[in-house]
RNA sequence: CGGGGUGUAGCGCAGUCUGGCUAGCGCGACUGCUUUGGGAGCAGUAAGUCGGGGGUUCGAAUCCCUCCACCCCGACCA
């Protein structure tokens, strides 16, 4: 490909609303264009990048069997009535309605139109298991875009599916999935990518993992411990928390005036925050349910955690009139001599097994001193002991007990081992040997191809640009001309691009005659691993510049005479790195 | 959805408070000349529904009403 010609035009300063390494490179390298929030074009580098991306998945994915379909973008909303998705997810599901009136929507992900093309097509055990996957645009309307291609509206995402006829196949299959996964990501050139275990939320199924590229402008916390053998989403870590138990003292009411907060009343008292419970309120969004925690004040609910034990899939804080009608006083609240049997109280192990904590009395500046679980709560049936607590930095690590640590990370990838949630909601069943029916086991697998790419350029990058891996980059190898005008510099470049390009390595030659600064900035920001520069200065020599991106040798000069088969040899090498 | 902010040439901005001539500046684009190793210089050219609608006024980018879009923080999120 010529520069001159070359759609996507680089910009010299950063754009002012970008934040993220990625989102300004993406914008600035000309990869891609905003066309609404949370909504893009990609240019020719970025659709090239992307292309290459979907071309090792596709590998990886026929690898461990699946065979690729594309089902379509718009559905109707009956197919989603089946699973009781068209009700239970929220905004995020663009719905619209077609010329008739008839209800429709925007897929956000396939486990319906999948499961509905299975269940025609497949009904024998024989058949089983199968995997089916696409490469395909999703659409999810969420509240809030960001950080350029990390959070979007509309995107690519490689969703696969597999059908198996019990939970042992199902397990199995999930473990050759993680391995593809694992490959498909080194093959990307992913620095640093964690499996970890993850919350299922509403997808349904117990056991899921989210591949975490680990970097600073990830919106996820994944939870390690120091060896890595405890990996785990925030959402759902826990800790191997030990809580001392000393001999209970009597309850004691006491006059805390304008102490609301954990903060205040720790002031106030002359306690630590670890010696207080606190009370927090939830209301379950969709029925209006109202949940009581309590915790120890050094620590915070995991809304995530509570809200599987609630069942509910969405949580609020509540209103100080929803807090009131249970008989409970903000700022004041205690689950002691509480109306209780309107609400479920679940107490996190920090509060259930401290001693003598400082609770609220239920009455507008008042504590009680000395709240003993076991003596002043237990055995009440509407309140449950469980883990409700977020994991903090340093807490004990549930495997090896040493302290945790905390990373951010972008979720480019996740599998889940789904059941039957879909396949016996929408009748997707097989015949056994025996002509009994089943409804098949099912599995789901994502990637976020557009996220994938921002994240390889997090991992990958300096204060120039990009260094994109050889798998992936836009082009393998860069031709600049400076001065192509004088000493037949001009000639040479031309000749040089045309004999690599017989020989298939995918050049971009630089042809514009700029200057050389401005060149070399240009070819910064698209990344190319492979740079040649042919000048007079080196010309005259009968060589030319070889330079690598990403700098890890010196520039070197070349001979111009076998320079054609040198460069492939490099390319070649640098493209085995990546292969499978 | 809550809080904050911004909309003026392709991009980045000034002008708005305090209404007034033909709406400016930098970058980019185009033409010519000179330049050429990390985003060159000079000269010239083109490019604007001042986010939309309504209002006030002799006169609105500027004041008022209203709608919209986009960004940031939070909430939410497979």
């Amino acid at each position: 490909m010529r520069m001159s010609k070359l759609v996507g035009r680089r910009i010299k300063e950063d754009p002012k609303d970008a934040k993220t390494v990625s989102h300004k490179f993406l914008i600035r390298g000309g990869y891609v264009r905003l066309v609404s929030a949370g909504i893009y074009s990609l240019l020719p580098v970025g659709k090239r990048i992307v292309d290459k991306i979907e071309r090792i998945i596709r590998e990886e994915m026929d690898r461990i069997d699946g065979q690729e379909v594309l089902m379509p973008v718009v559905l109707p909303a009956e197919l989603w009535e089946e699973s009781g998705r068209y009700k239970s997810v929220g905004q995020e599901l663009l719905r619209f309605q077609d010329r008739n009136d008839k209800p429709m929507l925007l897929a956000m992900t396939h486990e319906e139109a999948v499961t509905h093309l299975v269940r025609t097509e497949v009904s024998s055990y024989k058949q089983l298991p199968v995997m089916l996957y696409q490469l395909q645009t999703k659409y999810r309307d969420e509240a809030r875009p960001r950080a350029g291609l990390i959070r979007v509206r509309e995107f690519t995402m490689k969703d696969a599916y597999s059908f198996h006829t019990d939970q042992q196949d199902l397990e199995q299959y999930y473990e050759r999935a993680h391995e593809a996964y694992e490959r498909i990501f080194r093959r990307l050139g992913m620095l640093r990518v964690l499996s970890i275990a993850a919350n299922s939320g509403m997808m349904g199924g117990a056991v899921s993992h989210e591949f975490m590229a680990i970097c600073e402008c990830g919106e996820d916390t994944v939870i390690t411990s120091p060896d890595q053998r405890y990996r785990a989403n925030r959402e759902i870590a826990t800790a191997a928390w030990k809580f001392e138990k000393s001999a209970s003292l009597p309850l004691e009411k006491v006059h805390t005036p304008g102490s609301k907060s954990i903060e205040e009343v720790a002031t106030f008292l002359g306690v630590k925050a670890e010696n207080t419970g606190k009370a927090v309120f939830y209301q379950n969004v969709r029925t209006g349910e109202l949940i009581f925690a309590v915790i120890r004040g050094d620590f915070e609910v995991n809304e995530a955690k509570l809200g599987n034990l609630a069942g509910a899939a969405e949580l609020k804080f509540a209103d100080d009139a929803a807090i009131a009608a249970i008989g409970c006083v903000a700022g004041y609240a205690s689950p002691l001599s509480l109306a209780s049997d309107k609400v479920k109280i679940f107490v996190d192990r920090s509060a259930a097994e401290s001693s003598n904590l400082v609770v609220g009395a239920n009455e507008p500046d008042y504590h009680y001193l000395n709240f003993n679980f076991d003596r002043d709560l237990a055995g009440q049936p509407q309140v449950v002991v469980a883990d409700i607590a977020t994991v903090r930095e340093g807490d004990p690590c549930p495997v090896s007990g040493a302290p945790l640590e905390m990373c951010r990370g972008i979720e480019v990838g996740n599998i889940f081992q789904l059941g039957t949630k879909y396949s016996a909601a929408m009748n997707c069943s097989f015949l056994d040997q025996n002509g009994k029916s089943h409804p098949m086991v099912m599995g789901c697998y994502g990637i976020g191809v557009g996220r994938a790419m921002a994240a390889v350029m997090e991992q990958s990058n300096d204060e120039y640009g990009p260094v994109w891996p050889m798998s992936i980059a836009p082009y393998q190898l860069q031709v600049c001309a400076i001065l192509p005008g004088k000493d037949g510099v001009g000639e040479k470049a031309e000749a040089l691009y045309a004999a690599l390009l017989r020989e298939g390595i995918e050049v971009l030659y630089d042809d514009r005659g700029e200057k050389a600064g401005f060149m070399f900035s240009d070819a910064d920001l698209l990344g190319v691993p492979l740079r040649v520069v042919i000048s007079p200065k080196t010309l005259q020599d009968g060589e030319v510049e070889f330079k690598r991106r990403d700098g890890k040798t010196e520039v070197e000069r070349l001979k111009l005479d076998g320079l054609v088969p040198e460069l492939v040899k490099r390319v070649k090498q640098e493209l085995a790195l990546f292969a499978n």
